[in-house]
DNA sequence: ACACTCTCCTTAACGTTGTTAAGTGGCGGA
DNA sequence: TCCGCCACTTAACAACGTTAAGGAGAGTGT
């Protein structure tokens, strides 16, 4: 008889769970009903539940990577295009940056997206180190702004209580005016602030790290 | 009798605590036994556990914003200097940017400084709407990299299990050199990497923002 | 044909967690 | 003196991650 499960099936009932019950809500419990199994069958094949949230992450970032692989000859074009799929990918998923920020990867699938990156970087004229640099700040910086994002609209669409920009201007000291016309702009805007501050980012990649192709 | 507890008392000890035991280790009968104190006792001070790591992040942030109150005239010096505080005060508590990434904030204590530097950013010269969108653009990064920092460093000093440099690069495909090559920096250096990713930031909103200052 | 073994799952249980319900002692005011 | 509020305790609940022990079913060796 064929076994009733397997990781991959697993990794694929928990990555859907997680999306109608938040990463509070997933439970090896409710995963294991999702599959018609109990709860310890999951030991069978993970760990335990880190294990199962690590893998999750991994599949995430291997879905990510089985996008399109064109490769663009611009480094500002491979580091923008890359830093768009990673946040649409984390917006794919409820608390995906979170998911995606607490585990370490299981697999080294996702180092053949990072290797052509930074080709591209060299091939620029980037030092190893400065196409490091410029990457993982880049990246940084769409890891905290997914997650401040998903922070605000859990679910695409629907907005967190207690995110109401109304509601915490009223609260702000009247002498801190421009941080309460700030939080207007704070909780939305998402999609056009994204690209803005990608934007800034790439512009100080070149700016900040010297390179002949960006020296004119 | 005055009451064995108050508010700020709870927070102070739930913080100690964070240090000794991690985010996951920091259970409310823990912190109640701190104080000599059943754990439904926190239920008279706070509405749950959530309350109270959200009064947690708030009291970080205060403590960050009663350090040093001067004011520099350069916008530049002004996000270099309160993504540098933040990014200390966060490494100042085990997890602390998982804890401040995962609440909302209680009060409003901290407009002051939001208030500031936006200030100053608009004696620069900036419009409200590019000021926001640069401070938030250094904030998301500063919380990126923080969260990817504590995840390798949990305490500063010792290193995270799974993270050692070398047992990833011997897992890596030996096609993805430039990825096994990065490993080596990705996983240390990080006072460095901060401040040239900050430096990246900075160089970018300068570049990329239209401000009368900073044309020449 | 039988026994052995390996795989993959179940049942039962353990200790801990956040949280709620109900009760209790001390203090101030009437 | 009694009332009522404050601030806590005791007791308990359901749910969680996890472990131990066992059992059905398939495959293999003899």
């Amino acid at each position: 008889m064929p076994p009733k499960l397997d990781r991959a099936q697993v990794v694929d009932t928990a990555l859907r769970l997680l999306d109608e019950t938040g990463l509070d809500g997933l439970t090896l419990r409710r995963i294991a009903a999702e599959l018609d199994v109990k709860a310890p069958a999951l030991y069978w094949h993970f760990a335990n539940k880190q294990a199962l949230l690590d893998e999750m992450a991994t599949e995430m970032l291997r879905r990510m990577s089985a996008g399109p692989l064109t490769v663009p000859d611009s480094w500002q074009e491979a580091v923008t295009g890359t830093c768009r799929t990673l946040r649409t990918s984390l917006l794919g998923y409820r608390d995906g940056a979170k998911v995606f920020s607490g585990t370490r990867l299981t697999d080294s699938g996702h180092t053949g997206g990072q290797h052509a990156l930074l080709a591209v970087f060299q091939r620029a004229g980037f030092e190893l180190g400065d196409a490091v640099l410029a990457f993982t700040t880049a990246y940084a910086f769409t890891i905290g702004f997914v997650i401040e994002e998903q922070a605000v609209h859990p679910v695409p669409g629907e907005r967190a209580p207690g995110y109401d920009p109304d509601r915490r201007a009223a609260g702000i000291d009247p002498q801190h005016d421009l941080a309460a016309a700030a939080g207007r702009e704070l909780f939305g805007g998402f999609e056009q602030r994204f690209e803005r501050g990608l934007a800034i980012v790439v512009a100080g990649i070149g700016a900040a790290l010297p390179s002949p192709a960006t020296e004119r």
